[in-house]
RNA sequence: GCAGGGGUAGCGAAGCGGUCAAACGCGUAAGGCUAAGGACCUUAUGGCUCAGGCCUUCGAGGGUUCAAAUCCCUCCUCCUGCACCA
């Protein structure tokens, strides 16, 4: 008996590979090609389990596609660009305890880390070659001929410098201001990984809205500048400290110390600033910028200096703070006029009020208050007539359009605010800054969006329900920043102080992979833009000198492309695939856009997420040290769709075991001599389904189902094909073949190994292997029969545990032939109606049968029988099933009223 | 807040109008096989049933239908993503 091992197996098959070369492919243009992708990986740490599950699923396709006798191409490059390399790189010059055991935990020597803590490129380049490694190890078929570095490879640098100044020329590049979440100490943009705390919150716009006093600016800030005309009065707090700012165009501006601080990253030119007693303002009257009114200042505790500008505008009648404020301090009374409603929403006269009573007057019960007025009259508030010419406008409108009319009257403002607390990791708090002057690709275009859509539309997508995923992600889709100081990358071609950042320069380098292996050897400065619009455009310009390999790279990209399918998990899907989408409609003609996405889930492993942060990944080389390559790429199937799959190390096991008997059976097959029966008919009926099921399985990427059809079904039908009594040695020989076939994708090495013990050839997928199915061997009478059988089984162990006797003798009784007749009568009735009573008009008969079979309304039977192949079927199981019940069985023709088609009577005694 | 997707047996997960007490895998139990075993095989795994049967189940409630886990409505509940950051 042949014992399974891996590791021999493996190391065999990879050495043959490495002679061969199989998924190294050039252009042959008999066959058609295949051009299989996954996203650049930054390679900043070993490979792990969750990264094998996405690879595996590209593979498994791309193995599949390559039996089919496809050309298949799958190439994979790396990432180096932005922060992540020099990042932790940093941490290792710093000495960051959890950094440096990570690397140890990797194996990574004392002298690579100090190596690495110099240079995050020397840091980049070990952890590729470690990936090339493991990627091969675990049987991923890639083409390491075509390997690239982003930000590092200085002839892809050429590349993506053809990249923006194309998306320049047709328009799609736009300068801009843009607000980011900012660390004034270190002097740039928090991202989220960049936070101590604040993860999510991003910049929020407020309003301010100039009052005056005095000559004075009593910049108030809000965030519904509509309410501006229900302002009762204006709320500054004599313990915060105020400034008073002097602007550019001179004027002066009263503001908390804080917002002072602030100011500045709005790109607000503050001249002067000069210390502000707020007491010299308490009691006076501002005027309202929008009405001329008059409006007092009161000193209110509650104005917090750090949020927006100190100077809050008090709307009582809508705001809970202000209303409950104005009360307690008998401030009330002071004021000029009675407060105004300017919202009116239906059935809710008296919001506020009822809003306090409701959450209560402290501060938490007011902030709940606020948040439910602020909600309810968003979504279903309308202006009154104190609004003027905005009465019953919706407040939603109305919030934009008031907000549109003081910015002509020069009295509002947008400015941001972190929507909550952001700290840096420095310990700084985060404010945010308006960068300017920011180079934008500018998504929101409308023709563009039009576009993604007719292409997204089009194209395949697995699983299906994505495809509305990235409708929505498409419609939200705004400009993005594509540039930014620090960290690696390629500078923008016109504009040498910024750097591409990672999401811009990832986004069509999938087109570069054709030309690689020749764009890779020449020298950067003969790749130009000329050469990439004729190469990737088919434009070719008269007065342009071409060197030699032109030709050839417009060739390999001409055969190559488009990308036939992605492949990547969720997190990805609406950043880098909505951007490998725009881009590619953006640049490339339609017969180049891409042909299909596959997204996947996370995957769980013993039941915990992979999570890199919480110290619980599971290194890929660890794994197919212990178990090998084959059964660990089991993971690749661990789920269909988009749901976290769950893994764990426990189906290796079934793996080994199902392997080791295909390996036996092939050793022992030429003791298979039997003539074919009807059990061979079945197999083959059979393993026809199978086939198809999984055809179609993994030509949607949809892998569980694939392996629970090509392994867990097949050997099933393996076993079934053995009970039965199935002995012919061609049966045997063609069912094993097929089911290492169509195991192949996910087990590569140990099913070459046996197909080339069976057949004396090896796949390597360079010959079309893989199974056809074919419709005409589909015998579904027989297929029923069997069933028929295995239930009869079941019935017979049922009765004999009922009765708790030791049988010495079970008869079978077949029903008589005019019995099937009425049975398959019956059947094709049932295919026009359901109505019981309409069926027994029909057949016509007296039989008792009829009942019995019409007994059950949602029973009906619906697949013909035949009394012969019944009959066959019995006699060609009666061996097992003596086996099984240890004693005679005996197969006869019966009139009992209990033999019925697909139901024979049982007689135990 | 906005958007998308779920809730099925101990667990993971299929099914998406009728062969559904519910595939498949894992786990568990009993028996078997081995010198021994991480292994493997058989059977069982909602409840009740001594002749192949019946009853109750697919988040909760209501409805449509001859027939619903599957279709419709309401509610409860869980998860994921939201951009300058890979």
């Amino acid at each position: 008996m042949p014992k399974y091992d891996p590791k021999v197996i493996e190391e065999k098959w990879q050495r043959i590979t490495e002679e061969r070369k199989p998924y190294e492919p050039d252009i042959d243009t008999s066959k058609d090609k295949v051009l299989i992708t996954v996203p650049v990986i930054y390679p900043t740490g070993t490979l792990h389990l969750g990264h094998l599950y996405t690879w595996t699923r590209a593979d498994m396709y791309a193995r599949f596609m390559r039996m089919r006798g496809f050309n298949v191409l799958f190439p994979q490059a790396f990432h180096m660009t932005g922060g992540p390399m020099v990042g932790l790189s940093l941490r290792l010059k710093n000495g960051e305890e959890k950094a440096v055991r990570m690397m140890k935990d990797q194996k990574v020597s004392d002298e690579d880390i100090k190596k690495f803590s110099e240079d995050p490129v020397a840091l980049g380049l070990y952890f590729s070659d470690s990936y090339k490694n493991e990627f091969t190890k675990a049987g991923i078929s890639i083409d390491w001929r075509r390997l690239f570095i982003l930000s590092y490879t200085p002839q892809y640098s050429k590349f993506l410098e053809w990249q923006f100044n194309t998306l320049k020329k047709k328009g799609l590049i736009v300068q801009g201001t843009h607000p980011v979440i900012w660390c004034p100490k270190e002097e740039t943009p928090l991202g989220d990984h960049d936070r101590l705390s604040g993860e999510g919150e991003s910049p929020e716009a407020f309003s301010i809205i100039k009052f005056t006093v005095d000559g004075y600016v009593l910049p108030a800030g809000t965030l519904r500048p509509e309410t501006i005309f229900g302002v009762s009065n204006l709320w500054l707090n004599s313990e915060v400290k105020y400034k008073k700012l002097t602007m550019e165009d001179g004027e002066e501006w009263i503001t908390s110390e804080q917002f002072s601080k602030k100011i500045g990253y709005m790109l607000k030119n503050v001249v002067k600033e000069e210390s502000f007693d707020v007491h010299r303002l308490i009691g006076k009257n501002a005027k309202n910028p929008v009405d001329n009114q008059a409006v007092p200042i009161f000193d209110a505790e509650f104005v917090d200096g750090d949020v927006m500008t100190g100077v809050v505008m008090s709307v009582p009648m809508h705001a809970p703070f202000d209303y409950y404020y104005l009360h307690k301090s008998n401030l009330l009374e002071k004021l000029p006029k009675k407060p105004v409603r300017v919202i009116e929403v239906e059935n809710e006269d008296g919001i506020v009020e009822a809003s306090i009573k409701k959450f209560g007057d402290g501060k938490e019960g007011l902030d709940e208050a606020t948040k439910y007025v602020y909600k309810k009259e968003l979504s279903s508030g309308l202006m009154n007539s104190n609004a003027g010419k905005f009465a019953n406008v919706s407040v939603d409108m109305a919030r934009t359009d008031v907000s549109t009319m003081l910015e002509g009257m020069k009295v509002l403002e947008t400015m941001y605010e972190p929507s909550g607390e952001v700290t840096c990791r420095c310990g700084a708090k985060g404010v945010v800054k308006l960068l300017e002057n920011q180079w934008f690709i500018h998504y929101s275009d409308r023709e563009l969006k039009d576009k993604m859509i007719s292409l997204v539309e089009k194209m395949n997508v697995f699983p299906e329900e994505v495809r509305t995923q990235f409708a929505t992600a498409i419609s939200n889709l705004e400009d993005k920043a594509a540039a930014r100081h620090g960290g690696l990358g390629t500078p923008l071609p016109w504009d040498k102080e910024w750097l591409i950042e990672p999401l811009s320069d990832s986004t069509i380098y999938m087109a570069y992979y054709t030309i690689a292996s020749i764009a890779n050897k020449m020298d950067a400065n003969e790749l130009n833009d000329d050469l990439f619009d004729y190469v990737f455009l088919g434009e070719k310009r008269a007065d342009a000198s071409y060197p030699e390999e032109a030709e050839d790279m417009r060739k390999e990209f001409q055969y190559w492309y488009p990308v036939d399918m992605r492949v990547t998990a969720r997190e990805l899907l609406t950043n880098h695939m909505v951007f490998f989408i725009a881009n590619h409609v953006a640049i490339f003609t339609p017969d180049n856009w891409p042909k299909s996405i596959s997204i996947n889930g996370w995957l769980t492993v013993n039941k915990q997420k992979m999570s890199k942060s919480k110290g619980n990944t599971y290194g890929i080389s660890d794994f197919v040290e212990r178990y090998g390559a084959d059964p660990v790429r089991l993971i690749g199937t661990a789920s269909d769709g988009l749901d976290d799959a769950e893994w764990s190390t426990n189906n290796t096991n079934s793996v080994y075991q199902k392997i080791e008997t295909l390996m036996d059976l092939t050793e022992i097959l030429s003791d298979f001599r039997s003539e074919s029966g009807i059990v061979d008919d079945y197999a083959k009926s059979k393993l026809n389904g199978i086939i198809k099921t999984a055809t179609e399985a993994y030509s949607n990427m949809r892998f569980r189902t694939a392996v629970q059809s090509s392994l867990f079904e097949s050997m099933q039908l393996l076993k079934e094909y053995l009970d039965f009594g199935g002995k012919n040695g061609d049966t045997l020989r063609e069912m094993i073949l097929t089911i290492i076939r169509l195991n192949h994708p996910v087990f590569p090495f140990v099913t070459e190994e046996i197909n080339s013990i069976l057949d004396g050839k090896d796949m390597l997928e360079t010959y079309r292997s893989w199974p056809d199915f074919d419709e005409s061997s589909a015998r579904d009478v027989i297929e029923s029969e069997f069933s028929v059988v295995k239930n009869t089984i079941d019935d017979i162990r049922n009765l004999i545990k009922m009765l708790k006797i030791k049988p010495k003798e079970i008869r079978v009784g077949i029903a008589k032939k005019d019995s099937f007749e009425l049975y398959n009568k019956i059947v094709s009735e049932v295919k026009t109606t359901r109505d019981v009573n309409e069926i027994r008009k029909r057949v016509r008969s007296n039989s008792k049968i009829v009942d019995k079979l019409l007994k059950n309304k949602s029973r009906l039977p619906e697949n013909k029988l035949d009394s012969d192949t019944e009959m066959n079927a019995f006699e060609q199981a009666k061996e097992y099933i003596a086996r099984i019940f240890e004693c005679e069985v005996r197969i006869e023709s019966s009139e009992d009223e209990k033999a019925i088609p697909g139901k024979p009577a049982l007689k135990i005694a």
